[in-house]
DNA sequence: ACCTGAACACCGTTCAAGT
DNA sequence: ACCTGAACACCGTTCAAGT
């Protein structure tokens, strides 16, 4: 496969990223990981900027295809919604690590802005397939859904970043269970 | 003021952490702000570490004082709630800047341990603030009243997180009015 | 007490050059 | 097409020296 190396790195950037976040990310470790020099991923992404775009965008891609395998998966829109959390539980299972989007909407200010284009998109997708589950689950009247969706997305990702600063999945959980009793999310 | 450097050098460093992080500080832009050479701060502060925990305490100290006077301030704690979510506005209004325990959870994995520590603490303080507060104002049972207010703190720290990606005061507002509105906070 | 110049070891990034 | 060596810029740290 000729795009092989290209795509192991970008498999082995978005580990990294998840776990060190843009800044995080360098060509060595990158190289040593894939098994060719730090030089050589210049071949297949022209600078750094472009790594982590393409990073960003494969990362929302990915999401955008689980999101909408679960609701093919599901009849029932509101187990959707009760499973929401579980992708985000999913990367602290997963060695501690973080929503790319969480990560990199914290260095906002270093992004190239290509990357700050793909971040938003993550954003954009998850919010729009919340919305729609949440007015299919007649949760919320279609001018209020997507400012719920918004909010579940958020808090959300809030809980994710406090349970990774204590590396504490029970406290992800507690915190799920609370959004549940105080109606933020549906029980 | 013998003090005034290693002063200066804090603030500065507060400042840089909350757009950039731990790992976008540097002792030579830190030097250059506050008018020193980069080997200096070394007198104050013998490694990155120290200055990055110093930095993150002095963090947590600053915000258990402003919560203290807000109770101070205010005879109603309901009203304290209500002001608390003020307090992450801030720094978005202040250079789209976040809360340090924020982009300090998501560098959790590069952080020397003594940075942790003061991370953590800042959570503590806050959520041991809110608990106080919301039993307070009888809006919790005192057993209830530290899940509810870990829920409140991630999910606002998550809609600073939002909002700053965006560079959008507005949408930090709109968050919170989703939480008043969901039920998570007082309206 | 407080600060600095100079040097060190290290690392990410770039680019001209290799095959 | 795919990869690399070597140079470059930068960073945390040290230390002898300066005031």
């Amino acid at each position: 496969m000729s795009s092989s190396a290209r795509e192991a790195i970008l498999a082995a950037a978005k580990r990294t990223a998840q776990a060190h976040g843009y800044g995080g990310l360098n060509f060595r470790d990158l190289a040593a990981e894939v098994g060719i020099k730090a030089a050589s991923i210049h071949y297949h992404f022209p600078s750094k900027a472009d790594l982590g775009a393409a990073v960003a965008r494969r990362y929302w891609e990915d999401t955008a295809a689980a999101l909408e395998s679960m609701l093919a998966e599901n009849s029932d829109p509101l187990r959707c919604l009760q499973r929401y959390p579980d992708i985000f539980r999913k990367a602290l299972e997963s060695g501690n690590r973080m929503c790319l989007h969480s990560f990199m909407a914290a260095e906002h200010d270093d992004l190239p802005d290509a990357v700050k284009q793909e971040v938003q998109t993550f954003a954009d997708v998850n919010v729009a397939w919340l919305s729609k589950v949440l007015s299919a689950a007649a949760l919320a009247g279609s001018e209020q859904s997507e400012g719920r969706a918004r909010a579940i997305f958020a808090a959300i990702a809030g809980a994710q970043l406090l349970a990774r600063s204590r590396s504490d999945l029970a406290l992800y959980d507690a915190l799920i269970a609370s959004y549940r009793a105080a109606g933020l999310l549906p029980a």
